[in-house]
DNA sequence: TGCTCGCTTTGACCCAGATCAAGGATCGGA
DNA sequence: TCCGATCCTTGATCTGGGTCAAAGCGAGCA
């Protein structure tokens, strides 16, 4: 619901509860922007001994969809994608995930998507049956979830909004604000932009094909909206008229 | 996460926490189905003295976009549609809401969306203040809305798939066996389905215009894929082929 | 340093679904 | 039951973005 429900202290229900040294996990770049904030930092030791760390390399999938959803995932490092498919292989992308994203979220057995790595990457994974062990101990780390899970639930909101009534130009002018906004919520300064994916992704992520997209950035690129930098840094010119695009006026 | 975290018992944290006698809550024909099936039997009443309720005419709007989200809902009879919209009045249905549903999240301070009644309709309100207060009192409560978030997540990331993927045609199967779904799982038999929204609105919510809903229904009739019953009653002929234009083969 | 393969850009053309227009059905209210 | 308003259907035409094709371009590798 709100954020304010991530306030609560962290104490174990449990008074026996083991409160192990900190271990790894006190050292994870990724951690005060992940859900791993919500654990007190005298049981991080906890989070740590639960987690198995992996690198995997770009293009390699770490879910797949209709497996069996056993584990939960936190990215400590790099970006994937998460998308489902149609029968003939058509493939929306349903986001885009950077370091301290968590995901996993099933409502059923299985996973409801995929995900694939889109730079080298690193997660760790955590075993759904202790997460609830976890969850159990430390209700703050279910207020998170429920955090989470409610932002996605708002963006989903938005991008449906995006799929089925904007047009080419303004889910451009969309998504680059997009971006600009996540640059800025992990402290990126300026106007500038990384576009770690692809024109192909972009479009599977709009509900466009790549001509369109790289049609777009080169009309944009004439209006003087933005400039290029190699093809994955965008300088966004104009804000005010990104906004104007993407709110559809 | 999974539906099996909303499985524990209901205990109240505090000892000392009212039990009142069961008010009207406990008559609710909605009960069973909603949230409040979360809540204890002999604890009903704590639920039924927060509850403001209300009858709203076809119509009404009962949540608007951007207004401060200080209550939640839950509805009690009839259906609701909830939508976003762009500065020049475009629109996106985000969802069509029935007897028993859950509404009013919000991650940040305000409405993401506006709410309005497609039937004549009955809710409860709750303050989110005084809901903040049964969710520390009884984390069941809190679960099953994570329940809810992470089941409507889903569901948003299917209809991203539908809305940038599937054409006109595997739009209305998909929905067409969505409202299926739906009527089964509230104990309704059979292969006939209501549709109480107008063709209208249900282009809202495929990203269609009306013209191509009704067109696309027209050629399923003829199709002998569905029949119509008044404008409002659909009966699905052949499930299996509606199955394989909503999967996209 | 140059090659190659995959990604991106651009151009020409096409089509699914939008738009514009006009009847036909349905429903609530007097 | 009649009337008006609204919703639904159908037809004609148009167009944004898809499809097909081919030429740049750049990062990684030998």
């Amino acid at each position: 619901m709100s954020s304010s429900i991530a306030n609560g202290t962290c104490e174990p229900l449990e008074t026996g509860a083991a409160k192990r040294d900190a271990g790894h996990c006190a050292a994870c770049t990724a951690r005060n922007v992940s859900i791993c904030q919500a654990m007190p930092d005298d049981c991080m030791g906890v989070l740590d001994s639960m987690a198995s760390k992996h690198s995997i390399k770009k293009g390699e999938t770490f879910i797949t969809e209709a497996d069996e959803a056993n584990a939960v995932f936190n990215i400590t490092a790099g970006s994937a994608k998460i998308y489902k498919l149609l029968g003939d292989g058509r493939r929306q992308i349903i986001g885009f995930l950077g370091t301290g994203d968590f995901l996993g979220l099933a409502p059923g057995r299985r996973y409801p998507f995929s995900a694939e790595a889109i730079t080298p990457m690193k997660y760790c994974q955590f075993k759904r049956t202790r997460m609830e062990t976890v969850f159990a101990e430390y209700p703050t780390m279910r207020r998170k979830i429920l955090e989470i899970a409610s932002n996605e639930l708002a963006e989903a909101q938005e991008q449906m909004l995006l799929l089925g009534r904007k047009t080419a130009e303004e889910k451009i002018a969309s998504f680059l604000l997009g971006r600009l906004q996540r640059a800025k919520a992990l402290g990126g300064g300026g106007n500038s932009i990384d576009i770690p994916m692809s024109r192909h992704d972009i479009g599977d992520f709009l509900g466009l094909t790549t001509e369109t997209v790289s049609r777009q950035f080169s009309k944009m690129k004439s209006n003087g909206l933005i400039s290029l930098k190699g093809t994955s840094t965008v300088m966004l010119h104009d804000h005010d008229g990104l906004q104007t695009l993407a709110s559809g006026y």
